[in-house]
DNA sequence: GAGTTTGAAACT
DNA sequence: CAGTTTCAAACTC
């Protein structure tokens, strides 16, 4: 009774009755059989001989094989062949595939990908998962193992036809699908093999993206109704979810993973609260598209602004109780998007010298290779001088004992500069303003860059003064007599010194590294 | 375990 | 293509 109704039921108007995958995924003729390969082969196969076929398909073109070791059924749908087969896939003991694989590798079944924060850690394998279909005959999407391309095995389902018995039925209503959705049975997920491990969030994610996006209204896109979420991979551009919560840097994405929940609680309170009185119901329900670009995000400001409000907020990100009072405006606004606005701009990465390296630091370094400049130009200055008053006695060797001395001194400026490591004082003791002796470009630049930062601060506007100081003081140097040699110094100087920093840098981030591992959770 | 909620899939 | 219905998983109690 089943067998006649299911065929009939599920008939299209138009039967499929061979996939022209050529025409779905493109012309397979790219796929080469795959030279003989020196490791133990895959297990024969058992019932039928297309399974081959499998391997000689790129991964990304076969989203129906589910990737869980255990045994389990797989559709092949294979290009080459133009024919819809299932495939009872061997068992095999040894291979174990990481977690993270599984992920990528299974298609449809975002709601049977692990979360990361839970599940990942378990890498062994799991039993497949069992659909509890009642209506659907285990022929449309809605049925996990169909969608996944394997048979019903074991499950829990009622009136199944996604088996051998009901093979026909089961071929039509691929064809069905694939009719309707050529992609259906490819995955959800365009994900990469690389993946991010947050530190502060012990938190694997896979680096992806939800090929149709999400439509989630309710759930915040942070409950396993949200197929972004439940693949563990951020809402996309792709996505048309409101009120939207899964968003790199949001505080309740964190929360979950956290398991801080009474952050979220005490925050919705405040939230409500700060609502309340703002006359803001704090639950918009606009669409509200993520991973906006910078120039959407902060409108009307301009690209220097943002850069100076993404700076903070990574500064931020690396000292939060620095910058405590953005904590609550930043995450109690009533209005969502602005909290995403906000939230999303911050970088989560965190390099392990953050707590080393601070901005000061980089302001005084910046002022040693001011100091650095203007000492070699000045001494540069005196040796050139020297020198042609010594040309013009004859005297060349005391010209040349001259010249070494003068470069000695030099150098001992800089050893000195050096040692003192060059405190704030005396960077702002230096006349940043007088430019007058010939630089190069390069140390122009940074020294712009310095004057920048230390006289009018970081702002569009300024940038502008500046380059044009810089352009300026570029065409006076390359116009002056004897540059070349002032600005080979300087550079050498500058260059040398920051040399000694990176070293500096990299010995103590080598050390924190050996220290505390690596960055795990 | 029953009932509810949710959002994708299917349908109109 | 938009709106509605169906469906099964996720979630709550």
């Amino acid at each position: 009774m089943e067998q006649s109704e299911t065929a009939s039921d599920l008939a299209p108007r138009k039967l499929v009755r061979q996939l022209n995958f050529a025409a779905v995924y493109g012309d397979p003729s790219h796929l080469k059989l795959p030279p003989p390969s020196p490791s133990p082969s895959p297990p024969p196969p058992s019932h039928s001989p297309l399974r081959l076929q499998l391997d000689l398909l790129p991964p990304g073109q076969r989203p129906w094989l589910c990737s869980e070791p255990q045994e389990q059924q797989a559709w092949l749908y294979s290009p080459r062949l133009k024919l819809v087969s299932p495939v009872r896939r061997i068992p095999h003991p040894v291979k174990k595939l990481p977690v993270k694989v599984l992920q990528v590798a299974k298609p449809k079944s975002p709601r049977s990908q692990p979360q990361c924060n839970v599940e990942l850690k378990d890498t062994t394998p799991k039993k497949q998962k069992q659909c509890n279909c009642k209506n659907s005959r285990c022929l449309k999407l809605y049925c996990e193992c169909f969608a996944a391309g394997i048979y019903c095995d074991g499950c829990n389902c009622v009136n199944c036809h996604n088996n051998v018995d009901n093979e026909a039925a089961r071929q039509e209503a691929v064809g069905i699908t694939l009719e309707r959705n050529p992609n259906a049975f490819r995955p959800k997920i365009a994900s990469s093999p690389l993946e991010r491990r947050d530190s502060k969030e012990c938190e694997i994610q896979v680096i992806g993206k939800h090929n149709k996006g999400c439509h989630c209204k309710k759930s915040g896109c942070l409950k396993k109704y949200c197929e972004c979420f439940q693949a563990n991979i951020l809402c996309s551009e792709n996505c048309k979810c409101m009120d939207c919560k899964n968003f790199e840097g949001s505080d309740e994405r964190r929360a979950i993973f956290h398991k801080d929940y009474n952050l979220v609680h005490i925050k919705q309170a405040a939230n409500a609260t700060i609502s309340r009185v703002a006359g803001s119901s704090g639950y918009g329900t606009h669409l509200t598209p993520k991973k906006r670009k910078i120039h959407e995000m902060f409108p009307g400001k301009s690209a220097m602004d943002q850069t100076d409000n993404i700076t903070a907020q990574y500064q931020q990100e690396i000292d939060p109780m620095a910058s405590s009072p953005s904590f609550l405006s930043d995450s109690f606004v009533s209005d969502p998007s602005n909290t995403r606005i906000s939230a999303s701009s911050r970088s989560t990465y965190r390099s392990v010298l953050a707590d080393f390296f601070q901005p000061q630091n980089v302001k005084n370094l910046c002022s040693l290779f001011v100091v650095l400049s203007q000492v070699a130009a000045k001494t540069n200055a005196e040796m050139i001088g020297k020198v042609d008053q010594q040309t013009k006695t004859g005297n060349f060797e005391a010209s040349v004992a001259s010249s070494s001395k003068s470069l000695q001194e030099t150098r001992d400026v800089h050893q000195l500069v050096c040692d003192d490591h060059v405190n704030k004082d005396e960077a702002d003791a230096v006349d940043i303003a007088n430019y007058n002796r010939p630089l190069s470009p390069e140390t122009l630049a940074l020294m712009c860059d310095e004057q920048d930062d230390m006289i009018f601060g970081n702002s569009s506007a300024n940038g502008v003064a500046c380059n044009s100081t810089l352009q300026n003081m570029i065409q006076k140097s390359s116009n002056s007599d004897g540059c070349t040699d002032v600005c080979r110094e300087q550079e050498r100087l500058i260059l040398t010194k920051f040399l000694d920093v990176l070293r500096g840098l990299v010995t103590h981030g080598s050390i924190k590294v050996i220290c505390l591992g690596p960055i795990l959770c």
